[in-house]
DNA sequence: TATTGTTATACTCTATAACTATA
DNA sequence: TATAGTTATAGAGTATAACAATA
């Protein structure tokens, strides 16, 4: 993104009254593209994104989910999930294993190898975490977490 | 987006006490799924999406902004609010107006149908938004507004 | 020289429909 | 008949580079 390299602080002030920035699409909107850019850019050593490490986060969970679990999850279309696996299984950080209990469906399950790239990734993902927050305090942290979590996390 | 329709509640449910829904860039991209998609929806008798929604409402800001402006101020590529401008002009909602400081500059401004729209557009968006916050009450409301603000609205 | 708006282009992401194999 | 995964494809969104006009 072109716009934001050199960091454009001159009008973004002078817009921060507008009633735009009271709402909330525009809000979450802004804030998605300055976390995800800025989180995409720590991934980027361990050639993982958002997508992949959100993917690979669960693929490591005690119960690992199916990938219709994760299309529901992750809010993305089931053939979107495909191309996901496909890569991460190709480098071995996860496996597609067949469920016993329903052979339509596939358990997507991380290798030892997918663990410990998990265990990095976490680290890059939280440090890039609190440079997004900067501006809040740890209270304030956990405040917005579990507001986002009470609208976000529930079906739709 | 198919995975949405029917509501999947089964097996959100399983995945909600996991690492990744403690993590920022998921919660964001959840809540974006959720509010944009239904914002956008709610927006589409009036021909507007969230993203032209934005670009009219700054429009009829008493200091209408360029579009340069526009470009910093919504995270968005200069060439991606060509397009966009474009079809508001089209349509008689805005108008580019040469800058009398700065020749290179085109100033965005609405035209009365643009305001008239937009006052309508505005009762609808904060009606979708109400719908995307239905878990929080006021109070929490206006919190993760602050919160989200004091995050997404500084540059970067 | 640098910046604004613009065009062109390539790339990623998203949405839809259809197919297969299972249930 | 319905569902899980897959494939194909079209559309929307994003990123980059280059150009003309102006500063």
């Amino acid at each position: 993104m072109a716009a934001d390299s050199p960091s454009k602080t001159s009008k973004v002030e002078s817009f921060m009254t507008s009633d735009l920035s009271g709402e909330l699409s525009f809000l979450v909107a802004r804030m998605r593209a300055i976390g995800s850019t800025r989180a995409n850019d720590a991934l980027k050593p361990l050639e993982l994104k958002v997508r992949s490490y959100s993917v690979l986060s669960l693929a490591c969970e005690k119960v690992p989910p199916t990938q219709r679990d994760l299309a529901d999850f992750l809010t993305l279309d089931p053939s979107q999930i495909v191309p996901l696996v496909d890569d991460l299984e190709k480098r071995g950080l996860v496996t597609r294993m067949a469920s016993p209990t329903d052979r339509r469906s596939k358990v997507v399950i991380a290798t030892e190898d997918g663990r410990n790239l998990y265990v990095r990734a976490r680290r890059v993902t939280a440090h890039s975490e609190a440079e997004t927050l900067s501006n809040l305090n740890e209270e304030e942290r956990t405040q917005l977490r579990e507001l986002l979590s009470r609208v976000a996390l529930r079906p739709f």
